[in-house]
DNA sequence: TGTATGGATATTTTT
DNA sequence: TATCCATACA
């Protein structure tokens, strides 16, 4: 059996279409990642392609990791040559290579949002812009918008003229550009703007990795923005050996998913990619392999409201499931009890982990009520989102401490950490070090080192001296030879005394921050363990920049999982919770009162048809009539894509009978468009109120796994053709598939599917 | 220089 | 409601 043969019919053909660009429109559930890296094992095992010349690009790096991983198991030798990144570390690694030809200097850092907002407050003092006029983040947010637009400081200051407030914008974006290169530094929107510029201006590099990448691959096409489709468009261009442009170029995405317009994604790159890329063969994927028929039907009933989308209907042949619930609660609070209770009792009765749960919302802000039911009933969770632990203030106040031993050059981290933990060195005090080193066009640092010739210094110099020979002591130890990074942050916490200042403080909180430190040194750890060049600070630090909280997510963990509907995209859970299910939530009130309500109230149900697809057996959708909001009461309609669902599809269930009084809510809580949309004639389904089992939130077991025609078993011992011999560790259904778990000594552990395995079980 | 206090302010956020 | 920031004071 070939491993083309679990395919349907649309995705084989989308695995073996040969040359010429190509629109996979997927939709949710569709198997689209499966196509993908099939596509990658054909193209090398039957069409020669050297793994060496594919490019495969997604969004984040759990997207990539997993692509990595599926196209390793499928692909024989040769795999680890195939560039499996998201779009910024594609773009990191080529600057990494050739940003000396635009002007920058090959070690550069990256900032995060955190950072540029620090930047971009000392711009505003410098430029003395008021930021109650202005803020940066409006600043912020125009300068990238400027940045996705290919425009340069200079352009802008030219279409600005004769307009006052683009003119500031203008002065600011040039100052803030200015500082990002004296701190040898690049934010996000740099990344693909500098490979574009790299790329337009320096036709070596541009033809030598049109040269290389032959085939390219992009994930969530639907999300990509203007820079992003100019980077795919200029290497995706490259001429073949009879100089003829072939536009081996594979797009994968659903229009229907597009959920980032705010930041810039551009639907366009989607709708009009045939005009783009002539001759583009499109191929749709309808059959949805995640969801019950139920749970589909009320997505499309959902979705078919907006105009201008890719037709296509989504169907499966999974069994018809439950219908999709809808519950509207009196309060915020009741919703929260009820979500709570009723998971807690899914997981005492059935045979359900708590992983198999998530619940989603519009806003980071809904965790808190639910947050506080789950510790309540010892629920475990994570949330998703919310603090990136990456911007928690301890972890990074240690990064700037990496990163000012790394490179002196960048001026914020130097900043951030000149006085934490406190050295009695003030504001007053990196006033005038920074004016001198601006005055001598030197970096912040290296004016520190001068500290005692630095005019009206006299006294602080003295507390200036102990830190610049700190950082010095632990820079001269890095070069070292055989000093581990590991040793490294161990000096910086002892020497620095941070961990110190927190155990002293033997407050809940410091414990908190202590266990965030020691996670940090975890990573660091496991970096120096796992990378496969040599490891340096450089490297660790470039890989925490581009990292996000849905990262971390570890589907492992028996825990439910709280998060926006933004972070659920391209995730999957049996049950799912959608939660706040209000007009002036979701859709929130931002798009109903926008400019353009049209345009934004789409996005939001594109949204809402993200959340629905994420269900797999039951979706339950609830609403509370009553809610607080920053303080303040509101009272809210159910949503109208509650109303969008015909009420044949949906099983209304009425909430907590003690308190809610059925004729005040069928008359103000409903919109006059559907009459009668609440069934009261079936019961509630309902846990008890004050249900409260005894649970500890220790892991549940697996139920037995079937294993039906696998010849081997738990703890069995099998060999692969490319791994060798390894012991079965967890087999589990997947689809038509069983996936096997199995450790290997010299490889570690690999998730396999049956079907592509071969694996042979030895006695 | 460090802390206290009032006041403004508030979607979503793959990197 | 909670959080962040600027300004005022000790």
């Amino acid at each position: 059996m070939s491993i083309y043969d679990t395919l349907n019919p649309e995705q084989k053909r989308a695995v073996l279409h040969d040359k010429g660009p190509l629109l996979i429109l997927a939709g949710a559930g569709s198997g689209k990642t499966r196509v993908l890296t099939h596509r990658i094992a054909y193209l090398i095992e039957e069409r020669d392609v050297n793994p060496w010349n594919i490019l495969a690009i997604t969004f984040t790096n759990k997207a990539a990791r997993e692509m990595r991983e599926r196209v390793d198991n499928i692909v024989g030798y040769g795999s680890e040559n195939i560039w499996v990144s998201t779009f910024h570390s594609t773009c990191v690694r080529i600057l990494r290579r050739f940003i000396e030809s635009i002007g920058y200097s090959r070690s550069f850092t990256i900032y995060d949002t955190d950072d540029q907002k620090t930047l971009m407050r000392e711009v505003c003092k410098f430029l003395n812009i008021d930021t109650k006029k202005m803020n940066e983040r409006s600043i912020l947010s125009v300068i990238s918008r400027a940045k996705d637009e290919m425009i340069s400081p200079e352009e802008f200051a030219l279409q600005a003229q004769g307009d006052y407030q683009q003119t500031k914008y203008a002065q600011a974006y040039s100052e803030y550009q200015k500082r990002l290169k004296a701190s040898n530094a690049l934010d996000f929107d740099d990344l693909l703007y500098k490979t574009v510029e790299l790329f337009q201006t320096n036709k070596e590099a541009l033809l030598y990795y049109q040269n290389r990448f032959r085939y390219i691959m992009v994930d969530e096409y639907q999300d990509t923005n203007n820079v992003q489709f100019q980077l795919i468009h200029l290497l995706a261009s490259g001429l073949n050996e009879y100089g003829e442009r072939e536009y081996n170029l594979c797009v994968v995405g659903d229009d229907d998913q597009s959920i980032y317009k705010f930041r810039g994604a551009n639907i366009y790159n989607i709708l009009n990619f045939e005009k783009a890329f002539p001759n583009t063969t499109v191929i749709k994927l309808e059959q949805n392999y995640r969801s019950t028929k139920s749970i589909l039907n009320a997505a499309n009933e959902v979705i078919c409201n907006n105009q201008g989308r890719k037709d296509k209907t989504l169907w499966t042949e999974n069994e018809e499931g439950e219908p999709v619930q809808f519950t509207q609660y009196e309060t915020d609070f009741e919703e929260a009890d009820s979500i709570t209770s009723e998971i807690q009792h899914l997981v005492n009765t059935g045979k359900i982990n708590y992983n198999d749960i998530a619940i989603l919302y519009r806003t980071n802000a809904q965790s808190r009520l639910l947050e506080e039911k789950l510790i309540l009933k010892n629920i475990p969770y994570k949330i998703i989102g919310s603090v990136n632990f990456y911007s928690r203030k301890e972890i990074k106040d240690i990064l700037a401490y990496l990163k000012t031993i790394d490179n002196g050059l960048d001026n914020l981290a130097v900043k951030r950490i000149i006085n934490v933990p406190r050295r009695g060195i003030g504001l007053t005090t990196v006033d005038r070090v920074n004016d001198y080193a601006l005055q001598q066009n030197i970096s912040f640092y290296e004016a520190l080192t001068r500290a005692q010739y630095i005019p009206g210094l006299e006294r602080s110099a003295s507390k200036i001296i102990p830190f610049v020979s700190l950082i010095e002591g632990l820079k001269s130890r890095i070069q070292q030879e055989g000093y581990s990074l590991r040793e490294i942050i161990d000096d910086i916490l002892d020497a620095t005394g941070y961990l110190r200042e927190l155990e002293e403080e033997n407050s809940e909180e410091a414990q908190d921050r202590i266990e965030n430190i020691n996670e940090l040194v975890n990573k660091l750890v496991t970096y120096e363990e796992n990378s496969l060049e040599p490891p340096t600070l450089s490297g660790f630090l470039e890989e925490v920049a581009l990292v996000s909280d849905i990262d971390n997510l570890n589907e492992e963990m028996n825990h439910i999982v709280l998060m926006t509907l933004h972070s659920a995209k391209g995730l999957e859970f049996p049950y799912v919770y959608l939660c706040g299910m209000e007009e002036g939530i979701f859709p929130g009130y931002m798009s109903i009162f926008a400019d353009n309500p049209v345009e934004e109230i789409e996005e939001e149900r594109r949204l809402c048809y993200v959340g629905f697809t994420r269900a797999m057996k039951r979706l339950s959708l609830t609403a509370a009539k009553q809610r607080m909001i920053r303080g303040e009461t509101q009272y809210n309609k159910p949503s109208r894509f509650i109303n969008e669902i015909p009420r044949y599809m949906i099983k209304m269930n009425t909430a907590s009978p003690r308190k809610v009084q059925f004729s005040k809510m069928s008359n103000d809580s409903i919109s006059d468009k559907s009459p009668g949309i609440l069934d009261f004639d079936k019961p509630a389904s309902k846990p008890q109120a004050g249900y409260r089992p005894y649970y500890t939130a220790e892991t549940k077991q697996f139920e037995g796994t079937k294993m039906g025609t696998l010849d081997y078993g738990v703890g069995d011992s099998v060999k692969h053709v490319k791994f060798g011999v390894g012991i079965v560790t967890d087999i589990t259904k997947g689809g038509k598939d069983y996936e096997v778990t199995v450790d290997f000594p010299k490889f570690g552990i690999k998730k396999l599917l049956s079907t592509f395995a071969n694996l042979i079980k030895i006695d």
